[in-house]
DNA sequence: GGCCGGTTATGCTCGGCACGCATGACCGTG
DNA sequence: CACGGTCATGCGTGCCGAGCATAACCGGCC
């Protein structure tokens, strides 16, 4: 048995209506259809999902926690197969952390300009391709080289960005002077950002290079940011992080004798939203001209 | 014929691999079989995926327009499938636009601390309920009261934020004392922003309520901002706006004679996620602590 | 307490359809 | 022009999902 959109669609007006014989009138079945429909997928997937007896319907644990899943998987599949989205749907722009950095305003206010009937949504994934490679996004802003399949995607430089260093504002690196190198980190605990991917313990020459052991792994820049203003460790970044992610208790420091990290815009060797190219187009536009904040 | 998992899977694996057999091996399938398939789902659509005759296969436009959704559909539902996903998943929480103000710093490094565990999500969807009514998020912060169906919800009040006007930094309202009225927004161009709904026609009184024709629609908080900043229109909000959407283009001054606009905090009648209530607590433990900022 | 209305589960039969097999049609290549 | 590789089609079959009928069950109410 695999499991197919009727058996979600079962479960989720059943959890909905409350009632097997309710859920079967709604999608024009009967009830024993309906029903052997839910205890296939249970079957299949070896839980429970819903508690029934003649005289009682309820989503068991499982069942509840499974609901708003199947909702959101129900509503994608919806919307992908809705004709009527084809047209002025939207053009997703992912990114992990920080987006086009202080480019990121102009190009939302000049693309609305331009294009005000393909809305520009900015999604943010933490994930090494920021749901390219999930088809959540149609472009993505990565920071650092993608690895291998690196056929599959074509990518565009975008500018380079310095490193940075982050340390808690109340730590003893907060009052060394403006400039720190590996060598101070080296003794402190990482916190990594496993997903951004940005900073790994490769940055490190080997003969300097902090133990495994040594350091923090977190799946985001917000929980990385939070690491570090708790004190619990340090972190190596760019500057667009400095710039955006300004924090009370995290200071950042430029971090010398590392090289600096490429911006890249990715997309699919297909495009897969017409509007790709103009966005593309506009970026270049934008940054051949003025920097930001001087109009 | 009614669309299953399998049409989807077939033309998804089909678009991938570039050629019907191979995917119907990949599938473990037959080549007629996969054939069909594909067939089915374009006779469902009315129009034609894939381009194929015996020694070429490429998507057509609207084929390349259909697999990112298709893609992101069923990473959904693989999702939703996935056993392992059941511990430890994210707590999604959705907002329209601003989310928490100025506690959401606060929020994300309280909490990541204390539930390392669980990750927390902030996603943005421009929907009246932020995304909870698609089962996208647990739960969601909503500026405004809701309409109708509130039987459905769970709201807890969190606190109450004033109106502000927002008007072009170059326009002649800009230069008037600090505080305006709805009558001296009545005779400019309104941009509402029609699915965040907090700001509707209703708010002016029938004897100076700007006509239907003196608006402009957007569709979110960016377009909305834009707008007002090329001079377009005028707009009003809340002071969540106008602390975390500073724009150098626009002014947001008090604006006087409205009622304050409710924040509050939605989730479903049954918790789609064991973290949420851990989640509501400490909001109303951060909320009943010092503001944000003093820290 | 027993009847009744309403619910879910199960046996059964049947029709449709999705599959594999075989084959045809097509086309670029050598 | 034969050949290998590809996609489309015709056909037969077996499975599966559908409805119908009915059993089992339970709460409420007279």
């Amino acid at each position: 048995m695999t499991v197919e959109l009727r058996h979600l669609r079962a479960f989720l007006t059943i959890a909905r209506e409350g009632s097997v014989t309710h859920a079967a009138a709604v999608l024009r079945l009967t009830q024993p259809t309906l029903s052997r429909r839910l205890a296939q997928l249970e079957e299949h997937l070896g839980v429970r999902l819903v508690d029934r007896s003649t005289h009682h319907l309820e989503l068991t644990p499982e069942g509840r926690a499974f609901e708003p899943r199947v909702a959101a998987a129900l509503t994608a599949v919806d919307e992908a197969l809705d004709p009527s989205h084809a047209e002025g749907r939207p053009l997703r722009l992912g990114h992990a952390w920080s987006a086009l950095g202080e480019w990121t305003t102009p190009l939302l206010r000049h693309w609305h300009r331009r294009h005000p009937r393909t809305p520009l949504e900015l999604l943010r994934y933490d994930e090494r391709t920021a749901g390219l490679a999930q088809g959540r996004v149609d472009v993505a802003v990565v920071r650092g080289t993608l690895p291998e399949e690196a056929g599959q995607w074509r990518t565009r430089w975008l500018w380079d960005e310095p490193r940075v260093a982050a340390v808690p504002a109340d730590g003893a690196l907060a009052d060394r002077p403006e400039t720190l190198t590996l060598t101070d980190l080296a003794g402190e605990t990482i916190a990594l950002n496993t997903v951004a991917g940005v900073t790994t313990l490769e940055l490190w020459p080997p003969d300097i290079r902090p133990p495994a052991a040594a350091t923090v792994l977190v799946r985001n820049t917000d929980d990385w940011l939070a690491t570090i203003a708790a004190g619990r460790a340090v972190g190596a970044s760019t500057s667009a992080t400095a710039a955006l992610h300004a924090h009370p208790e995290v200071v950042y420091r430029p971090l010398a004798g590392t090289e600096d990290v490429p911006v890249l815009l990715v997309r699919p060797l297909t495009d897969s939203h017409p509007a790709v190219p103009a966005l593309v187009a506009l970026i270049g536009e934008l940054l051949a001209g003025p920097p930001p904040g001087t109009g």
